[in-house]
DNA sequence: TTGTAAGCGTTATCAC
DNA sequence: GTGATAACGCTTACAA
């Protein structure tokens, strides 16, 4: 009885030994052969919903794990246009500071049946080069946490190929955007700094090539400026942690002494000017010098730190740039959409503050308080 | 005289406005026809080293731009058998604690014409899952910084996948690896405490996904054993912060007391270890109590902690794994290499430790002593 | 140097 | 439900 089963087995060993013989890979239509139905009807079998009989589905599987048939994907991306792969364009500085970032967009991506083409930059000005590869890969859409320029907008457009714009706003451009509003947090942490009577404001900004610490900066600016307060003494970062130390000091030598509060473009900067103000300045925080960051990273909800800061709602984030960018894939919606959330105010203890009655929530913005609804 | 050069350019706009309107993509064939000449005449110009007229290139690349064509990598593939992307395998985990790796693969595999197609993993019992989807994209080979099994190891082989593991060393299996020697560390801090006193150890591991962690803990219990000091009290943990807190309560409530030494398998453990002592038991570390981790993350050097840990040569291991991978894919070298690397002891300020004359390198990893050259 | 023509391994469109 | 056949967009002998 075994016998009779053998034919189809032993045809598959011995088609296998020819095929790495000829250099050729398995292909559908090999596998018709061994299960002797025609090379379309296996392309039917691999293709989710189409109609195919019960007998053949089950003789075209059997054939399929014999021989080790999985369907080429380049192949199949040439006629249906589609290569279910999708492009993240990302700095390195962002995965650095942001590697969660990475991890969600990813799941969410795979979850909806794409794959994540990574293209790291150096700098953001890497974006030049790296997109002419990006065409070439036939991606389905495109996200970037990379600044662009109105000239690469223009090339996605003229190339029709999906964009979400990773946390960069792009005004004056219908582009896709998913991004947290960092002027805005710059201006609430500004306000509610500023509630606690602090007066003397240093900033560590971001190095140029940051758009995202310069919002921060400007909108923190911003807000000083209409509270009427001092001009902030305002000194350049690389995001890292010997910025925070480096920038304390400078604001100190430019101020003639010690702010009030420190604000710095990104939570790894705000600890090292912690560390540097508590360790080696041996100033109290927040009894002398009231320091905040922004992110939210990790280390700063750790004991030695608990950092005054503000966490972008990266989970959120990830997933709606994944869900934008997808909805535009598979269903051509057309409309462009900008989806920006607010930062999340982390009190931490790192800065006096005020309580919060203090200061509503809208005042943060600058926007005048609603009438009561009532 | 601008008018004689027009023709090229209108046909151009022209053509481009059709193939828009035939939702066709442009096409090699498409640019023969606006360059006026055969359609394998383009397809040479877009390859490197190939024999083409001055002429001929240039007009082909003048109609190239004209209307934005870019060879179709996909169909490129399809007959090269190329695909010219690595896939890499990744657990959230590893990109979470080493972001930097993921920045230093990816920056090696592209500069050798390479893209990575990114796969993560929730946990390192999703490779099956991903693999099957690695198999269809047809990529040239795998970066595989996840555990896989003996069948995994032979799917590659049946498939003639080129495959570089990284940070897991299988043994038993002719498999190119890249990895550092995380036993061999655990041993060397091990002696290293051991050499300065400390006798009770106490060992926070990682939790079972993660190999890493255990061959360190394996480490440093073979050498505790070695050195006939009382066995270390070994508790479990997460890799995070908040296990370091854990594990140092459990270690001090099962030994009745406070260890001499606290061995743990990452320095984010290791900072939380050290955290919960300073600031919620009040130790004095190193002075009742020393902390060591492994990996030197970036908080491991900040002034608060400044800990004592190993570093792995990431960039060192990042370029060895591209390396290797990329010489079975284009130089198809078939030996199966195991390129091991030593981490580097980095003292801190959170252990005791001897003078480095009193425990030679060699001593460290259990290997008897050599005699004196000269 | 250049053009012709045969694939690469699928999916899609038809008749049957 | 199933099987021919024509794409998809490219590379690569081979002939000219």
């Amino acid at each position: 009885m075994t016998k009779a089963k053998l034919p189809v087995e032993h045809c598959a060993t011995e088609m296998k030994a020819q095929i790495a013989g000829e250099h050729r890979r398995v292909t559908s239509y090999d596998v018709a052969l061994v299960a002797g139905v025609s090379q379309s009807a296996v392309s039917r079998c691999f293709k989710p919903g189409a109609s195919v009989s019960k007998d053949t589905y089950a003789r075209v599987m059997h054939a399929a794990t014999l021989l080790d048939y999985i369907p080429n994907a380049a192949a199949r991306s040439l006629i249906t246009r589609r290569s279910n792969m999708v492009a993240l364009l990302i700095t390195n500085q962002a995965n650095l500071y942001y590697p969660e970032l990475l991890a969600e967009l990813s799941q969410h991506i795979n979850a909806r049946g794409k794959r994540v083409l990574l293209f790291t930059l150096q700098r953001e000005a890497d974006v030049d080069r790296v997109l002419a590869d990006v065409w070439q890969y036939q991606v389905d859409g495109v996200i970037a946490a990379a600044r662009l320029s109105a000239e690469h907008i223009a090339e996605f457009e003229r190339r029709r190929m999906p964009l979400v714009v990773f946390n960069r706003v792009l005004r004056d451009h219908s582009v896709n955007t998913v991004a947290c509003d960092h002027l805005e947090a710059g201006r609430m942490l500004a306000s509610r700094l500023a509630a606690a009577g602090h007066r003397q404001f240093g900033i560590i900004g971001g190095d140029m090539d940051s758009s995202v610490a310069s919002e921060r900066r400007r909108g923190a600016c911003e807000r000083i400026a209409e509270l009427g307060l001092p001009a902030p003494v305002v000194v350049p970062g690389q995001y890292d942690y010997r910025s925070g130390a480096l920038g304390l000091k400078a604001i100190i030598a430019q101020l003639g002494g010690v702010p009030d509060a420190i604000i710095c473009g990104s939570d790894v900067m705000a600890i090292g000017c912690l560390d540097c103000a508590r360790h080696e300045l041996g100033l109290d925080v927040p009894g002398q010098l009231s320091v905040a960051g922004f992110d939210a990273v990790e280390p700063s909800n750790w004991i030695s730190y608990n950092l005054t800061t503000l966490r972008q709602p990266m989970p959120k984030m990830a997933a709606a740039a994944a869900e934008l960018l997808c909805a535009r894939i598979d269903r051509h919606e057309d409309e462009t959409e900008k989806r920006v959330f607010s930062a999340q105010f982390i009190e931490g203890a790192t800065a006096r503050l005020a309580p919060l009655a203090a200061t509503p929530p809208r005042a943060a913005t600058g926007l005048p308080l609603p009438v009561a609804i009532m």
